[in-house]
DNA sequence: CATTATTGTTCCGAAATTCGGAATTGCATT
DNA sequence: AATGCAATTCCGAATTTCGGAACAATAATG
């Protein structure tokens, strides 16, 4: 009787739960994690965990390594990802722009994009393999907190900006806001200042700054973000790495644009 | 013979097969696929459409779109391939590199890499997007065709070959072999020559050639390929394209090297 | 503004699946 | 040979899924 209520749990793992916590480790220890170490690490059944290894093998996620002894990731999965992230032009477009500021400055800069009404990662780059984990491709920059979803939509029209601000908005840090009137605020100020903030917003320590990227038409759709430390981001050469950001987001709206529409051109 | 459902039959689509297909479908139309879209095209009734859809946004798979009437991926997927295909700073790293050689040759390549005793590809970069689906991250190339695969396993001792050997070695077009004997004789040529290739044994049009990259201790662990159609790479000008790929393998092989000393650094 | 289509969600019994302990096979080491 | 360990198969009990039908919520229409 150990089944608690759970009409319309939403906490619960539901029923790909256990396959994808293997899945992760899978990713973990790719091409040296054996049965074995599943077993013992998730605490499953030893038939248990080799029942969830091969609904992951025949489902492509994952696959069994040459030696028969361990697995890795399957194709299916990366596969899945490169062609929906359509992000891949995108990347090979913009990236010698993005080193570009590496170079300079020494920080870690991402571009952001508006994709189905939130903002995500499109493509980063940072001089430091420990800032890897924070801004990955794919991941979603929530509107009340940081810099670069602020850039973008602070530029979005009426009924995109109220979808967005109908969503849960997270609070992460001491210093996150989550109403949506000083959202709207804040969004006002990166109408007059040009440029976007986040104070510590998402991280105690951690700063950014984003600019809009507007594209030949118009349109904004990406941000140009930098972001470090807060001291050393919010320091008194603030105005001159907006500007370096300006200047390389102006370079960018074109190369997208015309990236865009050779892409659409190739897509008949 | 128990039963109709054979007990190992390998065809099944296992428990996994459905909730896979309906991912596969929300990769093809990210953000604008609707739960009557993924039950029509699939053949679902509404409610089991329904349900996989949920079971997907609970497991991180997918997630609703902002509008809440659509579909598209979700972070952990980005998340697991980019987490696992360790690649990624091996992309920031050889992507200029890569790029250079499009500038000069106008041709596609890419880095391939032995992974858990298969070669797969890690960086790829190409002028022409239709190129794309061709040379994706993550895709395994065989030891019996690809070039990239031939120039790494030349070089490898005799148990890992035998390992890759022992796999099921894929037949695809008229041109591929898979008999153990001709594989190995093919390696042989390529330790004489220095350079691997690929004559229409994967796409009856295309060609490719690969070198191998080798590492300041002497192990081969990657191979640096061009590919494209069979007329154009396999001409007169072959052995300057050889030289170019050995020059920046040179280069690579250095920046892998290096690369792999900071990342292990960090690793504590 | 009322009405109608359309789409998304909940309910629930029947059916099929998973669950995991125990026994078996296969592989590598001594 | 013999032993130890990991992977796999077997199978009854129990939980889950399956999908039709009713229901709710939203968009389209008169």
């Amino acid at each position: 009787m150990t089944t608690d209520t759970t009409t319309t749990d939403d906490a619960s793992p539901g029923p790909l739960g256990r396959y994808m916590d293997v899945l992760e480790l899978v990713a973990a220890f790719p091409g040296a994690l054996t049965l074995g170490d599943v077993s013992s690490m998730l605490a499953l059944p030893k038939t248990t965990a080799h029942r969830l290894l091969k609904g992951l093998v025949k489902a492509g996620l994952a696959r069994e390594a040459v030696g028969g002894r361990a697995y890795d990731l399957g194709e299916r999965l990366t596969r899945l990802v490169h062609a929906t992230v359509d992000d891949d032009w995108l990347a090979t477009l913009t990236s010698p722009h993005l080193r570009q500021i590496i170079e300079d400055w020494g920080e870690t800069c991402y571009l952001t994009r508006l994709a189905g009404g939130r903002v995500v990662v499109a493509v980063s780059q940072s001089p430091d393999v420990r800032w890897r984990g924070y801004v990955q491709p794919g991941i979603e920059m929530p509107v009340n907190a940081a810099a670069s979803a602020k850039a973008i939509m602070a530029y979005q029209d009426h009924a995109t900006l109220a979808q967005a601000l109908a969503q849960p908005l997270p609070i992460v840090t001491a210093n996150t806001r989550n109403d949506t009137a000083w959202v709207e605020s804040e969004l006002e100020a990166v109408r007059e200042r040009g440029y976007a903030t986040c104070i510590g917003e998402i991280d105690e320590g951690l700063a950014a700054i984003a600019v809009p990227v507007t594209l030949p038409d118009g349109m904004v759709l990406h941000a140009l973000a930098m972001t470090g430390p807060l001291q050393r981001i919010m320091n008194e050469r603030l105005p001159e790495r907006i500007d370096a950001l300006n200047a390389t987001g102006a370079t960018l709206a074109k190369a997208l644009a015309l990236g865009a529409k050779i892409r659409e051109r190739g897509a008949n």
